[in-house]
DNA sequence: CACGTAGTGGGTGAAAGTGGGGTGAAGTGG
DNA sequence: CCACTTCACCCCACTTTCACCCACTACGTG
């Protein structure tokens, strides 16, 4: 369960530390590919194996199902954490979700997401300011 | 699994090297053909013979799928690496994938995709703008 | 105040990518 | 059928990059 943010500096070699709250649940393996908007999820291995089996599933004939299938998939690396609990993002993952030197890792119950520092600012200011209401209602709170 | 993107370049006698992620997989043999938008299919073996198969079942009596199987099976050649990990790709494939001195190998979990990197650059752009969120729905995120 | 843990930074050896040269087999033409 | 050319494969050597290991700092806690 990854719940909470953390900023963490990414080194000259592209390193980023997993937050040690996140790292017994990715240490058998991770999965980063690029996200909705501009920043990258990480997924735990098992959980990426659903999901990859899925989109693999679908029709390569249709035009948006091979453009989708290729922003995620060659978009993907598959890594294991070092000693330190840290991976190395690829350069093109880096320029995707526009990441220098600062990354927020925030948790989303069932995978994590990595935004650069000033991206990250102007989505917490618009979801601190619209609070949807009618999106608790769905739930029934 | 093949995930990821690599650029490699391709020397004067053809040869590409298969980045060493991928070796283990294609290790056994391989099938490289044309693909569906400017770029060549690379196949497991294995992945290939259930491929082959579907399309040879298809009714020779259609116009469009004799078509088709003249450019999948004509267009295919199967190979294997060096020792060093390398193909070589025959020469009317280059043309067909418009491959000059540089390739991107892209990974697309259960085969991989080799494009020029003009191709592959535009190609790129265009999934990074264009994101179909339908599609992620279909996968129930 | 001492200790442990999390986060950060640097160095070094192995492996991956690249290029060239030599040898054997296959194809071509006389 | 033989000689020649060409192409493919294999081996060797070089360069560079990356993954691993070690060391340091900061912070929080007992």
């Amino acid at each position: 369960m990854f719940l909470g943010e953390f900023t963490h500096s990414i080194d000259d070699k592209g390193r980023v530390t997993i937050p040690s709250k996140f790292r017994g649940e990715l240490a058998a393996g991770l999965v980063v590919t690029r996200g909705f908007d501009q920043n990258l999820m990480v997924f735990p291995l098992q959980e990426w194996q659903v999901l990859a089996e899925k989109i693999a599933n679908r029709p390569l004939s249709d035009d948006s199902v091979r453009a989708f299938r290729r922003r995620v998939f060659s978009g993907a690396v598959d890594l294991e954490p070092d000693r330190q609990g840290r991976i190395v993002l690829p350069q093109y993952l880096r320029e995707f979700a526009g990441i220098e030197d600062e990354v927020v890792v925030a948790g989303m119950f069932n995978y994590v997401e990595l935004w650069s520092r000033d991206a990250w600012q102007n989505v917490r200011m618009t979801i601190e300011e619209n609070d949807d209401t009618s999106r608790w209602d769905d739930l029934g709170i």
